[in-house]
DNA sequence: CTGTATCCCGTATGATACTG
DNA sequence: CAGTATCATACGGGATACAG
C-alpha cells in the first residue's frame, strides 16, 4: 500500500469516517495533479497569478488590446482601485505571464525603443474561465458580504 | 467627464488607440466591481484565497466529508505535496473560510471539546467554477510549461 | 482537542536611482 | 522608452510554547 494511502487510515482512524469517503480521499492523492505536484507546478501558479495584486489586470487590460510598456503602466493606475503600480513590479508581473505563454512581447528596436505587449490566444481563453469565477464572486459578494457581517458582529460582544 | 475616464484618455494619449478600445477601457473602469473596489472587496480576497497556500486543498477535502480539527491537520499532511500546515495556518484559513460563509463550523462542547467542519452550499458552488478553472490549468499544463522552457533556454546565452 | 500568543523568516511589493 | 539594481517594507507562513 502506497505510503500517502496509509498515512490517510491513519488520519481518519478513530473518527468515524465511512469508507465512501477514505476511497475520496484516496483519490484526491491519487490525483496529484490536482492540487499541484509543487508550487512551481503550474496547478498552483496560476490561481497564484489570478489572486495576486496586478496579473488579472494586466490580461484584462491586454484583452481590450495591445499596449506599450509605459501607457500599460499608466492604464493600470488609471483603471486599478489600488492606483499605481511600481515599474519594477509591471516589469516582473508581464515577464511571469509571457514566461507562461499568456502574453507576448514584441520589441521594435528603435531609438527610443517601442515595446508592445499582446495577449495570446491561450490568455485568452484562460480569462474565459477566471471570467466564469468573477462572475461567481459577483453574484454571491451579497451573500459573502452578508456572512462577514454576521461573523464580525459576533466578536464584538 | 469622470476623474477616471479623462485619465483613461491620457494614458492613451500618443499611441494609435482605436476608439471601441478606448470605450472598453472606460466600460471597465465603469463596472468597479469587475476588479474590486479595494483589496478587501470579496472580489480580490477570492481568487486570493483560491491561490494561496492551503483555503483550496482544505475546500476540496471538506467537499468529501466533514471532518475535525485534528483530523484536517493530518489529512493535509496525508494529501498535500507541499507537507504539514502549522497549526496556526489551518486556524487561520479555516476562520476566513468560515467568515465568508464557505464553511461551516460547528462545536460541540464536551471534554476535550470536539470542534466539525463542514462545506456550506455556497462553498460547494465556489468549487464548481474553481474546478473548470483548474481543468483549464491541466489541460494546458503541457503548453505552460513547453512556453516556460522556451523562455528559460533564451536566458540561458 | 482546539485553539491563542510570540517570535522569526522568506517572498511579494514598493521607492528610488541609474542605464542602453 | 523600457527597463535593471538596490534598498526598504508588509504580509503570508512557520516554530514553539502555552491555555481552556
Amino acid at each position: 500500500m502506497p505510503v500517502k494511502e496509509s498515512e490517510i487510515l491513519e488520519a481518519v482512524r478513530g473518527d468515524d469516517v465511512p469508507q465512501m469517503q477514505v476511497d475520496a480521499l484516496i483519490a484526491l492523492v491519487g490525483d496529484m495533479e490536482l492540487h499541484g505536484r509543487d508550487r512551481s507546478d503550474p496547478m498552483r501558479e496560476i490561481p497564484a497569478r489570478i489572486g495576486d495584486r496586478w496579473s488579472l489586470l494586466l490580461l484584462l487590460l491586454l484583452r481590450i488590446g495591445s499596449f506599450r510598456h509605459a501607457t500599460l503602466k499608466r492604464l493600470v493606475a488609471a483603471t486599478s482601485a489600488e492606483g499605481e503600480i511600481s515599474q519594477r513590479m509591471l516589469t516582473l508581473r508581464l515577464r511571469t505571464l509571457e514566461r507562461d505563454g499568456l502574453i507576448d512581447r514584441t520589441v521594435t528596436p528603435s531609438i527610443p525603443p517601442r515595446v508592445d505587449y499582446a495577449i495570446t490566444g491561450l490568455g485568452l481563453s484562460l480569462l474565459e474561465r477566471v471570467e466564469s469565477l468573477m462572475d461567481w464572486v459577483r453574484e454571491n459578494n451579497p451573500a459573502i458580504r452578508a456572512s462577514r457581517d454576521r461573523f464580525d458582529a459576533l466578536g464584538e460582544d
